[in-house]
DNA sequence: GTGGCTGCAAATGTTTTGCATCCGT
DNA sequence: ACGGATGCAAAACATTTGCAGCCAC
């Protein structure tokens, strides 16, 4: 389920945070690119739509204070930009995990639920004496569209 | 096998580049620090313990040639740092693929050899249709060292 | 000798910070 | 009305680039 407004407010004020017009505009722009993987300035620029007098200082501080809700998530694709996107706070425990595939043609990233790591997890744990708590996974491919125009052998 | 000091001169001059001492002393610094993950500042401050006058936009070029001759990998641990280690040109094809695991405690990063992950990814395939050609895994945990400080479960 | 390589400094691009003002509580 | 939040500009930070001079070939 999604965070809204209202859990959005409250948690809030449950932190002792202000409710600003900035922060609800950096929710709900987040909240209608739902699946994307957002850099700062392509939130900032969202935001900017329906408030264009916020200032990408509030973006960035807003994004931090988010990461530090556990409301975002940040995401590195390696391509240079840190992104964000918005969590699953409210998800079972065990679907929290999700992975990233990307396309390495055109770039699309496709999230992916499912956690399909523990028992790679218990080998590495066997062979390390790592006692692993979490895990990032990055899938580097070509998605359903581009393998049409590559050589898949 | 470690790259060595003759087969990186041979390299260079196969690909018409030129052996100047910079390019050699960043390969040096690079193979003293064999199993770490450096950043470019800290290749710099290496390298200016035997070559005080080499320039800091030097060792980034070099860096930059060495992941284009697949010398070094490039490694993001996620910390704000983009980190650099000699790569294993010379491995086996089946071993190339090592992951990360880093101490959430200690900030220790350990490389660990051997691909897992094959069944893994058939999986993913099967689940999404993404055509998967490589992968980047970084388990988060604590080392055998930290363990012991940890209340773990 | 020539073209690639280097060092330096300046430019770039992203993120952070200082500070006066503003506004949510 | 108090203190946190904001907007702006400046600073900070890692990395790249332009250019004159240098050195490997």
């Amino acid at each position: 389920m999604q965070l809204d407004r209202e859990k959005f407010i409250r948690l809030l004020r449950e932190k002792g945070l202000k409710v600003t017009t900035q922060r609800l505009a950096v929710l709900t722009a987040l909240s209608k690119k739902q699946d994307s993987h957002l850099t700062a300035e392509e939130i900032y620029e969202l935001v900017k739509v329906e408030s264009p007098d916020i200032g990408l200082a509030t973006v960035y501080r807003t994004i931090q204070m988010l990461l530090e809700l556990k409301i975002v998530d940040r995401i590195y694709l390696d391509d240079g930009y840190v992104r964000y996107e918005l969590g699953h706070v409210y998800e079972d425990e065990d679907s929290h995990h999700h992975h990233h595939l990307i396309c390495v043609k055109c770039g699309r990233v496709m999230s992916f639920q499912g956690d399909l790591m523990e028992e790679f997890e218990k080998r590495m744990e066997e062979k390390t004496g790592f006692f692993i708590q979490d895990h990032d996974v990055k899938l580097y491919g070509y998605c359903v569209d581009c393998q049409k125009d590559v050589d898949v052998k």
